[in-house]
DNA sequence: TGTAATCATACTGTTTTGGTAGGTTTATTC
DNA sequence: GAATAAACCTACCAAAACAGTATGATTACA
């Protein structure tokens, strides 16, 4: 049941760049050593959020990422979702699956259905800009 | 963020035994045929119910396994957790764990936190009499 | 004493996870 | 137009987790 290290990275990437706006582009780098991960690690969970459609790269010198959206725009749950492919608690609920045949005689499915839309609301009550504002000292 | 299949299975045992109640005791090879699962496999995941104290094992002729409660005794939420060690979402959550040197001024805690409580509630909220008579057909 | 069951231990193959390395392309600046 | 700094791309690797199998010992009952 745990988050990937991924899909937490990538909460941590975007909070960051919520707290240090900046006019133009955020190299990687930067991110990187304010979070103390490495860069090269961030450049594939940074690749996918480019994807995804949350960050905005930019190449060249003076190039980097910035957000595609405004902090308030961006449900945890969304971050999440990109990263781990699904937010789903069973396989059978995730999207694109073909139905499981033992569906209609299934004792645990409503109650894996109940415990998806659980998180799911959670999570996408929740967006990057709570996060920044929620933070510590 | 998936529940491994031992977690799934334990629940499947556990709604099996309560659908199917009996004076003594069930062997195991009864509930892996009727839940089309190999008997072997079952005898790790058995084994953890009965070190949790979910079920009551004896050995011998005309020996197997009960339920040590009844179904409306035993939450989701205490099988799952038997099974995968913990429910929390992010490792700082779990029991025993050392606090994070991050803690203090950590921007996601807060949000690990409350989808920890959601899902707890959730699942603790639920338990295996449900299961058995929110169950298909 | 035979038998049917739990219980214990060890092993194996596959997938996922977390991470590294090196090179290519692109935009800016000098 | 060359140097540079950045994103981007591909490939690889080690360790851990997962799902499952195999073998054998122990126990309790008939």
């Amino acid at each position: 049941m745990l988050v990937s290290t991924r899909g937490r990275y990538a909460l941590r990437v975007l909070t960051d760049m919520a707290e240090h706006p900046s006019e133009g582009y955020t190299p990687l780098k930067e991110i990187a050593e304010r979070q103390g991960i490495s860069e090269k690690y961030l450049e594939s969970i940074v690749k996918t959020l480019v994807q995804e459609g949350l960050l905005l790269g930019l190449r060249g010198k003076c190039g980097g990422y910035r957000l595609a959206k405004t902090p308030e725009e961006i449900p945890v749950g969304e971050v999440l979702r990109s990263m781990e492919g699904s937010l789903a608690p069973v396989s059978c609920l995730e999207e694109g699956q073909p139905a499981c045949p033992r569906e209609a005689d299934c004792r645990t499915l409503p109650m894996w259905t109940g415990l998806d839309r659980v998180i799911r609301d959670y999570l996408n009550g929740y967006t990057v800009a709570d996060l920044v504002s929620a933070g510590g000292i």
